[in-house]
DNA sequence: TTGAAAGCGATACCAG
DNA sequence: CTGGTATCGCTTTCAA
């Protein structure tokens, strides 16, 4: 059935050459004349030569080291996306991956920082949540230069050079919020606003198209207004929907794209249109669970933060550990939250955080095993 | 940092004996005393042994075969559910797995004869999708007897033995269809119609179950008909739902929860109804596409059979490689596609065949290679 | 019942 | 620049 496998002995028996050799021409290192490198690269593609990675790892042990640098956030979103980049490392077969988390507090402190120690730590890749992707992305390109893979989580960088991005899909998301938003306003009048960041976010002003299009194609009877944008301020969301609130009279729902629904649904209630209004926001955490039980937020789309740490894991485990990756651009559907299923929802988050918890009491067992022996 | 991990020489030395009766201890092979094999196995235990799977796979060399014993099918769901295990056996690390689809026409032809086959054959794993559990559950049985783990896809097999089951949640999907005719109605008084195949099927029940909860907690306006039974069968699907479209002058929705729901989505035609319904169906195939565009159908419940797949060969691996199954248990969270998202899934849908065709493409070149050398 | 030793395929180092 | 070889941790076989 199937034939074995090339090894470097066979490349190194079929050219006459030793095994040494071939490895050093492999990996392009020192020491090799470029004619028996190009003869054995040359015989390595015929003879269709794939290194086995167990043998590599158990030789070479050492381990390959990743940063994870993350905001430490408002709700709990980066949470979940470390608890899934855990959780998938825990799941790797070859336990050859360490991982550092450096969390900075705020949007503008830390970040650039955290890059920095995390290159000149020598990691061996990095996963990060660019958050001004302007300002990082010139870091990544600098480690991308010096070979170490960076992945993007929730915000592309768009010409850094990073070596893939894992985020939610914009079309399926902005779209799926406007097709609720016209069905559930059925046929009704009236104006939509939408809060986001910043249109200078690719993901927002992408997200912003597929919500218009979707809603100008399906649901003419509904006319949406400029963005309101919030730029991760809470007074600002808070400020300026309500202003929005309060001078538009026919408005019939909103649509909040950011981490901040909490100050826009105050905003509302304090403009007493919060009855009125068709809502639907974004993600899921502990402050706006009695809103969506309430009906007050008709529907939440989740943007799966735990599946966007594990794939963002898997696609820089696959590159660090075969040298290619399938996919360097992995978009998620999202999830759709409501009344009915916010349980399924809920109890699925207080499973992992139980699981974290007796991952992390692990850790410390094993850490009072070591100083105890 | 990291102290080293123990080793069966650790075990060996700190016992005084031989890495080889160590080894034999801990696989319980013949000829080991039942002393020395406690002392092992308590030594292991205080030490905290891990094998490590890079060794244990480069010495040893087996590879593990596992079936696959699917339905064909007459919407593409099976085909998903198999390229999602395909495509992650393809990228697990160490390719030592082995698979053989064992896929058999209809729902009461070929079932059993494929489980026995897979059993016959030695296989080292199954998964099974259980059509019917209860004929299919004493196999299972005899399966998990013999040491072969079974993991079912989509339909759970209880009290069979089996080592776990991947389905979509039921609560999640039956509920959230339930909140989305409850609001896409909006008030409207009216009776809502369900149809599934048949009440014994367990997750049908429980999707069932949670649709009535959800609308009678939330939407008291609409009430529930009796369940139609289609029990697979399209002329039945048809047949009993066309007598409840023109026996139920106030029906307002229908909810699909099988795959047959194209012959509903005609009979509602042809009872002149389907105009003023609000159906929900259930997964996503080339048929149903244009009853979604045009509206006809306002959102479908994907079950998502690709990571379905993914899921259960993942949880299938790692028990034959680690002998441990994180949860035996895994309920994903459906997707829900509308018109405005569609063309993303149906993206997703195509480009994973297109992947699938390369594969295929790339398997007959090795194997040309192969005939060729 | 037990111990000893030969691999598995790659890495890394040392001698030529 | 190149060839040889010890080594990683485990499985497996062969002696004792």
């Amino acid at each position: 059935m199937g034939k074995p496998p090339t090894t470097l002995r066979d490349i190194a028996n079929a050219l006459g050459t030793s095994i040494g050799s071939v490895h050093r021409a492999l990996h392009d290192n020192p020491g090799v004349s470029p004619e028996t490198k190009e003869r054995v690269l040359q015989m390595a593609r015929t003879l269709g030569y794939r290194p086995n990675l167990a043998a590599r790892y158990l030789s070479s042990k050492k381990t390959l080291r990743i940063s994870v640098n993350t905001l430490k956030g408002t709700t709990s979103f980066w949470d979940e996306v470390r608890a899934g980049i855990r959780e998938e490392a825990a799941s790797i077969l070859l336990e050859n991956m360490e991982i550092e988390f450096r969390t900075y507090p705020h949007l503008d402190e830390g970040e650039e920082e955290a890059f920095e120690s995390a290159i000149a730590d020598g990691v061996d890749g990095i996963i990060t949540f660019p958050s001004r992707p302007q300002v990082l992305g010139p870091w990544i390109g600098r480690a991308s230069h010096a070979g170490i893979p960076v992945v993007c989580v929730a915000t592309d960088a768009l010409h850094s050079g990073r070596l893939g991005v894992v985020s939610v899909d914009t079309l399926a998301s902005g779209s799926i919020a406007a097709d609720l938003m016209g069905r559930f306003l059925r046929g009704q009048e009236g104006s939509i606003a939408i809060t986001l960041f910043d249109m200078a976010i690719t993901e927002h002003a992408e997200k912003c198209a597929a919500f218009e299009k979707t809603l100008r194609s399906y649901y003419p009877n509904l006319r949406l207004l400029k963005p309101i944008e919030d730029h991760g301020v809470e007074s600002e969301a808070y400020g300026n929907s309500r202003k929005v609130f309060e001078e538009c009279s026919n408005l019939a729902g909103v649509y909040v794209m950011t981490e901040a629904s909490i100050p826009v649904l105050n905003a509302a209630r304090d403009a007493n249109v919060l009855e009125r209004l068709t809502v639907i926001t974004t993600d899921l955490f502990s402050d706006l669970v009695p809103y969506i039980r309430s009906g007050a937020v008709a529907a939440t789309i989740y943007q799966r933060p735990k599946a966007q740490g594990q794939t963002a894991f898997r696609m820089l485990h696959e590159f660090l550990a075969e040298g290619v990756n399938q996919s360097h651009q992995v978009a998620l559907a999202p999830h759709l939250v409501m009344r009915g299923n916010l349980d399924f929802f809920l109890h699925r988050q207080s499973q992992e955080s139980a699981k974290e918890q007796v991952d992390q009491q692990r850790e410390t067992s094993h850490q009072l095993a070591r100083d105890f022996a």
